[in-house]
DNA sequence: GGCGCAGCTTGACGCGTATCAATGCATTGC
DNA sequence: GCAATGCATTGATACGCGTCAAGCTGCGCC
């Protein structure tokens, strides 16, 4: 698990970030000679509420939750990044809520000052930031739509059609085998109630409730089959948050 | 309402946003040039769904609903912007979100491309953009933290103690008369309703909850008066939301 | 002043879910 | 192999809230 931190394995991270496609081979090049390879196992805190990371990172496998911690001992989960994703409050305060890992993790991490230093430099660096930050901004709204809706099982189909429609390239999470469609899914029971702001127990119900209508099947608690895509659709109460055609990349024109 | 469009009005209405405070007077009069005033009645729209809005715009009063139809005719209400607020989506797609006016509303409006413009050539600018959209982040993190609550009584505990911490600056909605605490809700009970995720029967019933547990006074419907702080962090469930002193400016230091 | 309207409030009822408790099931360690 | 542990599941019950329906209140309008 803990690869070396050599500088061709980090070339490799590096490549395989998404947005740094893009980026001028010398802006790579500056990023690679500073960027550190770190990882971690599930539910080890990468950092806590307050705290001034003195760092910004890009996760380059697993993911990670942001939550809070409620006064009345239960955890709040209001955000999941996966690959790609960007942490960190660059050119900012402190931490706003703690991240922790959910299964194991590896991420980039880059000297906060040094990070800044570059992206002042590099306005493409700044710009990137920029599209990361109204990425997740879109995530978090998207969420709120989620959490809005007054069934469990709604939330719950709201929270699968968001996996397919947004990770489908993040480690092979959603995939097409023999035209069925399978997604997995990424965190347990207790973490998705948590974020779904349900229970584990009503969540449970949740599941086998869309089992029993035939909109899902359920391989395992954590391998998911999607029987009805439709029906799901129209469950969630917002088709029209997706547009049309996104899931055209599930499902090539061979259909 | 509909003040002019002349240069006087434009230099007074940039003077009084508060992100524009920093910025080099150069960069202020080439924004002068290029914005305009525009103003909106209740509930009327600023721009739909999927719409490529052709300006950015700055609020320079009232307060503005970020929204989506559900197809069961709900209506989520995903954020509340005020006075100071950015919107439009620099640098990126369409909307995501219809915006619609809570009450009346003026906003400092920039042509897109020639703001795109400025931005790349002045830093400053760019990283302005930038720290509005970490706080549209947070904010919208909160309130979905807020979302998060079981009860309809905890997510307005919550609501209230948000309008207090965020909102004190803006238009008075938030003021101390004789040591008592008193705020004014901007927006109908239906819109709050909608954006606490509950119908407005259910609302009502939770003001008057509170208010029969002695946590508030409703002097109207819109005028709330603050009697037990502490119970109302308690009940919100995440008195560590608000870190410490963060109602302190509130209650200066002669009390 | 009286009428009408819109929005807030209150009441009654049924449904969904939080809660507590117990059971099933897999994995880990000895 | 067996015990122990962690997690998912299932059952029973109470409570909060969505829903429908009916009053209430303030406000503008003729």
């Amino acid at each position: 698990m803990n690869r070396s931190n050599t500088d061709s394995t980090k070339r490799d991270v590096l490549r395989r970030l998404p947005s740094f496609g893009g980026l001028p081979p010398d802006l790579l090049a500056e990023l690679g000679a500073i960027c550190r390879l770190r990882s971690y196992r599930h539910d080890q805190l990468i950092a806590e509420e307050g705290e001034r990371l003195s760092f910004v990172g890009f996760i380059s496998g697993g993911i990670l939750r942001l939550q809070k911690p409620q006064a009345d001992g239960r955890l709040s989960i209001v955000g999941l990044m996966v690959e790609g994703d960007m942490f960190g409050r660059i050119f900012n305060g402190a931490l706003h809520f703690t991240l922790a890992a959910t299964g194991d993790v590896e991420i980039c991490a880059f000297s906060r000052e040094l990070f800044e230093e570059l992206a002042t430099r590099w306005p493409e660096l700044e710009r990137l930031v920029m599209l990361n930050i109204l990425n997740e901004l879109d995530s978090a709204r998207e969420w709120m739509l989620i959490l809005t809706s007054y069934r469990v099982t709604e939330r719950l189909a709201g929270f699968l059609l968001l996996i397919c429609r947004r990770w489908t390239s993040v480690a092979k999470l959603v995939r097409v085998d023999k035209g069925r469609l399978r997604l997995t899914i990424p965190v347990n029971r207790t973490d998705l109630a948590h974020f779904l702001a349900t229970r584990p127990e009503s969540l449970s119900r949740a599941f086998h409730a869309l089992a029993d209508d035939g909109l899902i099947r359920l391989h395992t608690p954590y391998e998911i089959e999607i029987l009805d895509l439709p029906a799901l659709l129209d469950l969630s109460g917002s088709e029209d948050l997706f547009t049309p055609g996104s899931f055209e990349d599930l499902f090539p024109r061979q259909a």
